[in-house]
DNA sequence: GGCGCTTATTGCGCTTGCGCAACGACAGAC
DNA sequence: GTCTGTCGTTGCGCAAGCGCAATAAGCGCC
């Protein structure tokens, strides 16, 4: 369980809820529920009916697709205080992807009734989720673009780029990317093999570039890798 | 120009719309201008303004997105009724990506503080509009995926496909694509070069699955096509 | 209706990165 | 500490598909 005025401070730092009146957010407050998963659990898996969306309050959830080959892509990663699951306001809806515990994590949630209500007495809440579907909507495209033009070493730079602006710490020796994430996970992301992965890793980390174990990478020299990521051609 | 009549047709059909009230839909339709292009020219262009949302009335429209290499990907293909550049609702937003007449275009066109206006009166808008871009963002997420776990041949095939889907028209020998579409745009479609394209058409037409030209291609055997973009790996 | 440009085709060689397999390293259990 | 299973590493061979280049086929233009 997660006290009130805990969730009141993360709903106020969710996107979904910027720019809303404390009044409407207080309503959204008080119709929350909490959830709690364990580590390596599906809060939802693809194609089960979109019941509830949810706020993360603590931990880290990951994004996948599945493929009918048993292939998968790693979607996104999302971090405290980002919605999960937005795609419940839809009536009807089917969650289009699974979304999967890295660590354990605490979550707020709106079943699909309440939502409905609360988006009918707050049009404002529509556009707020218009906002933030249209936003990873774009990045998408932009990461659809680089998965068909870009080589595979440029895609993986950018996948630990993005993860290091998006859950880096600095660390002495550079910026720690605070998940754990297997080589798989890297190829998942970055669309390719963990083979791949590997052999890029060690290349780079004899050059310094990157310092890596088995499930933590550091960037050592962000600067060369944003060069691998966006020099030009060759 | 288009007639009044005209465009409370092409309202009334465009899913951006469904679900309002008639007096709603009648306060849209006043609000529109009309806007003509000739083919080959842009309506707009990635990383300008966002200015207007338009409403496609009449031509097909290539949405587009440019790497800093020169290489593009085409995201889609947008038929009539359908909305163009919905990314406007947003304030500040700069279009993701580039729309490209195949043919000559009329559309229909809501600027951006009148459609600020009209959703602050209809707040029904903005949940439509969410739903269309969720809609299309899934739709994105099927395609990322497929992009990376799948083999060329099966790519094409599912564009073709899809295409086949949206745009298709029964003609005496099978399903016409009625699109204006070069080898370069298949591939930028599929995610392979122009040579792949050429080669796996040629192969096709040898079996009798498709008949192409050098702006068309007509799917003789849609089952067959069907089983090369589904049929379990190898 | 021929001329010139654009676009498609196809042979060929080559690069990228895949994926098996064998090995090694690390973590957790007791 | 040793044992066991999981995960990462790397050598090697191979296949997919890229891309050049030479040729052919359409298409529009006057």
């Amino acid at each position: 369980m997660v006290s009130l005025s805990e969730r009141q401070h993360i709903l106020a730092a969710c996107p979904l809820c910027a720019g809303l009146t404390a009044a409407a957010r207080e309503e959204l407050c008080v119709a929350t529920t909490t959830h709690s998963i364990a580590a390596h659990a599906y809060l939802f898996s693809e194609d089960e009916p979109a019941n509830a969306c949810y706020v993360l309050a603590q931990g880290q959830v990951r994004l996948s697709k599945l493929a009918a080959t048993g292939e998968q892509v790693i979607l996104r990663i999302v971090q405290p205080p980002e919605p999960v699951g937005i795609i419940a306001v839809l009536p009807q809806a089917v969650y289009p992807l699974s979304a999967y515990a890295l660590r354990p994590c605490t979550l707020l949630a709106w079943d699909h009734p309440t939502l409905t209500g609360l988006i009918e007495r707050h049009p404002l809440l529509a556009v707020r989720a218009l906002h933030l579907v249209s936003g990873r909507f774009i990045e998408l495209q932009q990461q659809y673009l680089e998965r068909n033009v870009e080589r595979v070493e440029r895609r993986l730079a950018r996948t630990l780029l993005r993860l290091a602006n998006q859950v880096g710490r600095r660390v002495p020796d550079g910026v720690l990317i605070d998940l754990p994430l297997s080589r798989q996970d890297l190829a998942e992301m970055s669309g390719t093999t963990l083979y791949t992965v590997s052999r890029t890793l060690s290349r780079w980390e004899q050059d310094g570039i990157v310092a890596s174990t088995r499930t933590q990478v550091v960037i050592c020299a962000p600067h060369r890798l944003v060069s691998i990521a966006d020099d030009l051609p060759k």
